[in-house]
RNA sequence: GGCCCGGUGGUCAAGCGGUUAAGACACCGCCCUUUCACGGCGGUAACACGAGUUCGAUUCUCGUCCGGGUCACCA
């Protein structure tokens, strides 16, 4: 036994499992050629963040396009962070925007899969295995450093400016300890942590094939990283070379805050004995302030946390659609080719992704959003309202639950057609818009064209209220109102009015308003026959009454 | 400061040695139309800068500038 397996055995006694024990616990998956496996790992704020959003989706579609699978493991080694039930709220999210992971945390107690535990707290056993080998092959020693003494070095290193900074090399006060030392020191009790011996050479450069942004060359890393903190809990660089290993990922999605450190990562998994992984690097998702450009920050901006556009009533589809704009810019060529697609079948790839952060657009938002919703037909439109307005405006809510039917027959005017209604961008804004159908909402606005007088109201609406006949179709209902319009002075031909507009005193379209202000108290309104007929014949003729009792007054 | 990444219209972005430098959103105008929305047509607007390489650079190289990231017992 040398000094090395006598440290290793000194600080993991209770380590009897090895390395290649969980190589066959967790055998490489059966998956085709090709199969990329990924994973999302949050750690448990509570709290999902659309650019959490965004590279979960990355993952996910990353997998679905190769026959491969996605999972969620939830990275709670910050004991610091931590919140009481973080893991909820983040499934929360991917619930509410359709996001399915095919295996790993499930909820706040469960999880499912071959691959587990999915909640680095609940695989310390794992970490200690691997780390116990790194100690026993000399690649990994314990530390017994103070803050202080860390927070000195640093000091000496900024005054001696060194460029690069850190525990390493001749700084590393407990790299060559001698085991009668260490021994020693761990047997008072004294607090350590395991770092991790570098072998890199600062002169050396590596590349790695970034799978977005292509080959990047960068020198290996140098430092002792903390692999086990004081508490023997891993710090993120190590779990994620255990667990992804053991996990048997091929492709690590994440942000790319992490390029930094693929130096370590890489330097880690070759002191472990295993494979890389390969790394896709995405840009974070930006907002613009005073003409500069900065991170979404979870503080600053509500539009960072995906419930926000929840509650601001966006489609789910819409918000995924929008995302994938910026993740594939030949999206929307796909879309036009493909109007109904489902959005898991769009042909992702990681070359087509951009390199710098795009902001986010929430009027190009609004814009897919109009189109995601044109496409769904008024039953569907009807359900999405209900429930939205169920959770964020019960007034609306009990309006609607009164005769759902009537509802559906409101949002399926003008729907379903060739040319559907653009009108609507979040279900927030269904109450405004078909608001004037609903006599518990119903505000109107008789105000008239410039040209009209409240008296030439009153006659036409007194003609028109004489005329109406309920059972009429489209066109014999515009045939009746145009049939009104010479007799009272008015042109039924627009473009005759325009040639001589002294020799009358309107034309079909200033009669049409007046009726449409009259019926629905405002001058914008899809179809009016529609609308009539949704309304039905008695609300029409009492509205009719309330106008003109409103213009003769 | 060291290392790394990025920089095409207001925004998202095609293009990757020779193009009238696509398209989408936004904006403006016109057309269609009983209003609105839709739709159609048209318009304003861009290769950060400077050197190279080349017959020719938005595309390649170098430098500058600007923006971003990272240098923790946080992820």
């Amino acid at each position: 036994m040398d000094d090395n397996q006598r440290l290793a055995a000194l600080l993991f006694p209770d380590v009897t499992e090895t390395v290649d024990d969980l190589e066959r616990r967790f055998p490489p998956r059966d998956l085709p050629e090709g199969a990329k496996v990924t994973r999302f790992a949050p750690s448990p704020t509570g709290f999902l963040h659309i650019g959490g959003l965004f590279s979960a989706f990355v993952s996910v579609l990353a997998a679905k396009s190769s026959g491969g699978r996605c999972f969620l493991r939830i990275e709670d080694t910050d004991k610091k962070r931590e919140i009481e039930d973080g893991v909820s709220g983040i499934i929360e999210g991917f619930r509410a925007f359709g996001i399915a992971f095919d295996e790993g945390v499930t909820g706040f107690d469960s999880e499912s899969g071959d691959y587990g535990p999915y909640v680095q707290s609940r695989r310390a056993d794992i970490y200690h295995v691997v780390a116990k080998k790194l100690v026993e092959e000399g690649l990994a020693y314990p530390c017994f450093c103070t803050e202080e003494e860390l927070t000195a070095l640093r000091e000496k290193q900024e005054a001696a400016g060194t460029n690069i900074k850190g525990y390493f090399g001749e700084w590393a006060a407990c790299r060559n300890l001698s085991f009668a030392e260490q021994e020693a020191k761990i047997k008072s009790g004294a607090p350590y942590v395991l770092r991790l011996r570098s072998t890199g050479d600062e002169s050396r450069k590596f590349t790695f094939d970034d799978q977005i942004r292509g080959k990047i060359e960068m020198p290996e890393n140098i430092t002792d990283a903390v692999l086990l903190k004081t508490d023997g809990i891993p710090t993120y660089h190590f779990a994620h070379a255990c667990d992804d290993h053991f996990m048997r990922v091929t492709h690590v999605i994440r942000g790319d805050e992490w390029i930094a450190s693929v130096p370590l990562h890489i330097a880690l998994f070759r002191a472990c004995g295993f494979r890389p992984v390969k790394y896709a690097h995405v840009a974070p998702v930006m907002k613009e302030e005073n003409g500069g450009k900065r991170k979404l920050s979870k503080r600053k901006d509500p539009e960072a946390a995906v419930s926000y556009f929840v509650e601001e009533g966006f489609p789910k589809e819409a918000v995924l659609e929008y995302l994938l704009t910026l993740i594939n810019s030949n999206f929307e060529d796909w879309r036009r080719a493909n109007p109904d697609g489902a959005l898991f079948d769009f042909p992702f790839s990681f070359k087509k992704m951009s390199q710098s952060g795009a902001l986010f657009d929430l009027v190009k938002l609004r814009d897919v959003s109009k189109n995601v919703i044109s496409r769904m037909d008024g039953e569907t439109v009807t359900r999405y309202t209900l429930e939205w307005a169920k959770q964020f405006d019960p007034d609306f809510y009990a309006i609607c639950e009164k005769d759902a039917d009537y509802v559906r027959r409101v949002l399926s005017i003008d729907r379903g057609t060739a040319k559907p209604r653009k009108d609507i961008a979040v279900w927030s804004e269904v109450r405004d818009s078909v608001s004037y159908l609903f006599d518990d909402l119903y505000t109107p606005d008789y105000a008239l064209p410039e040209n009209l007088s409240p008296a030439d109201a009153a006659q036409i609406l007194r003609a028109y209220a004489a005329a109406f006949d309920a059972a009429d179709d489209k066109d014999a209902w515009f045939q009746r109102i145009k049939a009104l319009c010479e007799p009272l002075g008015y042109t039924p031909n627009v473009k005759e009015y325009k040639k001589n507009p002294e020799a009358f005193r309107g034309h079909v379209g200033d009669v049409s308003t007046v009726i449409r202000v009259a019926v629905t108290g405002r001058r914008n309104t899809p179809d009016l026959h529609a609308i009539m007929s949704v309304l039905g014949e008695g609300k029409v003729r009492a509205r009719l009454a309330d106008a003109i009792a409103y213009y003769e007054k």
